[in-house]
DNA sequence: CTGCAATTAGTGTATGCGCAACTAGTGCAT
DNA sequence: ATGCACTAGTTGCGCATACACTAATTGCAG
């Protein structure tokens, strides 16, 4: 459940306002991207990180980096979206250690349709959290930062 | 494992970099003082909670929000705890449904022997972030909200 | 060519989390 | 005092993760 509509209390500065501020975040997006389109952040961020890659496949390593995920997290992650339809593995010819993966046209629907989501409840967790007295300095030092996406 | 010593791909601004920090310093964080003195973030964040509380007992609830966590995970995790004689639960006399839980010796002086790890990693975990170009911003961020605590 | 370290992905196992259901206790209205 | 809504904490359960290990492949040293 993590922290919610109620009051945070943050008693220390710096690490656990940037800690409290991505709990929040996330709990957030989690449960809209579950309840809205039966995705994880994690999978969401695959999936996302799929179809910036200009299009093309990427490759089992770079997603768990992408995703800041271990190798073993990562298989299984892939596997459930395969099994679901969303990606397919593709073995590379040239290195034969390598697996390849890529959105199918069903994962591209569903991004698509997901993205909104995603990037609604980002900007409504942000201000909600830059309502908060204690996070709004952070907030704001993000706001900063990219205020294309973020704002 | 997490993002760990290897660049970190990061394609989006703003929350993507946030995400990216966070689980930079928490997956150093979690090594040291795992393998150093046989705690989580989660619990060395608990008792850091518990020892600031000026000297004195919290409810369970005060707790699992200092630690955004949900009411079930402060149960176990105070249950470990308590296992290990780190801290004990009280019950309290005036609300019978209330429980506070309060630091041992023990407790106290493993939290001692830890913070100056804690804090160490941490500068260091910081530092390292900064020297990656697409999440230094966000540091420098970061180090002006709380110098004291950062630095 | 052969052997061996390094790399990439997958599997078994243990741990910790959230959700939902449950018990116990409080406070208010009647 | 009784009933009822509400709060605090705990427990059963399923799920996702990390760690340690294994299998397959590559590349390099000799």
């Amino acid at each position: 459940m993590g922290i919610a509509d109620d009051a945070v209390e943050v008693r220390a500065h710096g690490w656990r306002t940037l800690a409290a501020v991505h709990g929040l975040i996330e709990t957030a997006l989690e449960k809209a991207l579950q309840s809205r389109h039966g995705l994880s952040v994690v999978e969401y961020t695959v999936m996302d990180a799929l179809d910036r890659q200009d299009g093309w496949h990427m490759r089992m390593r770079q997603l768990a980096r992408a995703a800041a995920l271990s190798n073993s997290a990562t298989t299984r992650l892939v596997t459930r979206l395969e099994d679901r339809g969303l990606l397919t593995r593709v073995l590379c010819a040239d290195d034969r250690r390598g697996i390849y993966t890529e959105l199918t046209p069903a994962g591209a629907a569903l991004l698509t349709e997901a993205r909104p989501t995603h990037d609604a409840v980002l900007a409504e967790a942000l201000d909600e959290a830059g309502a908060t007295p204690e996070l709004a300095p952070l907030v704001a030092a993000l706001r900063d930062l990219a205020p294309q996406t973020l704002a």
